[in-house]
DNA sequence: GGAATCATGTGAT
DNA sequence: ATCACATGATTCC
């Protein structure tokens, strides 16, 4: 990864092709979050926050809950230890049921959005993503500007990168295939995007197909957090029993951090036994946005 | 209620 | 081998 990947990064300062109104509102109510949960202790008021943004009250109220769902108030409540501990507690783990008779490969009905999930040969696995094409492309989404990748067999990684962080992004990505060929190609990645974000086309006639590629552990635990529900959560030790090593639960949260396609695999449903939002690869505020929208559009 | 400390499995170097 | 972790339980204040 040198002079070849040079040449991938000029490319990344494509501008992305279509603007959704969602994508465009993502950066205003992003800020919100942050001011509302960065010290919560201070309790800011709307009226507070709309003039560190220079928007009136009533505007910013607008735009927020458009696109939660929720008002801001509301939705600082749906984020709350509170409300984590009840969406972990309500019912017996919805995943110990789940049959894992999958195995490592094959069709499942899996969390709302319908996929199908493959995974590489061990054999493919050691080549590091070798003789692999992937194609990339950077899109808008309801959480900010998205990277997506994907190989001729299916979605490989989705992963968020703001305007003018593109480059991290992208390498932070491609680090972990390295052998695998990339092309820029925003025409055969856009489908996806459109797919994704879309709740209106999450069915099951046509499942969107997604290539896990990982050990054979990571894969394992990646499977595990497809299986729970869209508005539901679980702790990393809950995963940890479902895929037969109750022990694990440390190691869960390493697996659960490398997963290369987030929010198709929902690893933002994923929470500490206490309810507390531990950590997430592209930032703790993007984990309280997601949740306290599904929050809002269950 | 924390803070400090230990047991713990995986993956990267 | 060793180290860093998106953990969890225990044991102190």
């Amino acid at each position: 990864m040198n002079a070849h990947s040079q040449i991938d990064l000029a490319k990344i300062t494509t501008p992305a092709i279509d603007i959704t109104p969602d994508g465009s509102d993502y950066e205003t109510v992003r800020r919100v979050i942050e001011m509302l949960t960065v010290d919560y202790r201070n309790q800011p008021s709307l009226e507070a926050i709309a003039a560190e943004l220079g928007q009136s009250p009533t505007q910013l109220q607008k735009v927020f809950t458009r696109w939660a769902g929720l008002s801001p108030k509301a939705f600082l409540q749906a984020i709350t230890l509170d409300h984590a501990k009840r969406l972990l507690g309500k019912e017996e783990l919805p995943l110990l049921e789940a049959s894992y008779e999958l195995g490592l490969s094959g069709p499942g009905r899996l969390h709302d959005l319908f996929v199908t999930h493959e995974a590489m040969s061990p054999g493919e696995w050691k080549a590091r993503g070798g003789g692999l094409v992937i194609r990339y492309g950077f899109h808008p989404s309801p959480f900010g500007q998205a990277l997506v990748m994907a190989t001729e067999r299916g979605l490989s990684g989705l992963a968020f990168a703001d305007i003018g962080c593109e480059a991290p992004a992208y390498e932070d990505m491609a680090r972990r295939w390295p052998n695998a060929e990339y092309i820029h190609d925003q025409e055969a990645t856009a489908p996806y995007i459109r797919r994704i974000f879309d709740r209106q086309q999450w069915s099951c006639d046509q499942p969107l197909k997604v290539v896990l590629i990982g050990t054979d552990f990571q894969v394992r635990v990646w499977q595990s957090l497809l299986k729970i529900p869209f508005g539901k959560a679980v702790t990393y030790s809950d995963v940890a029993s479902d895929i037969g090593q109750p022990t694990a639960s440390r190691a869960v949260g390493a697996a659960v951090g490398a997963n290369p396609i987030s929010f198709v695999v929902p690893c933002h449903r994923a929470l500490g036994k206490s309810g507390a939002l531990t950590g997430y690869h592209w930032g703790l505020t993007r984990k309280r946005a997601i949740l306290g929208w599904e929050a809002g559009n269950a």
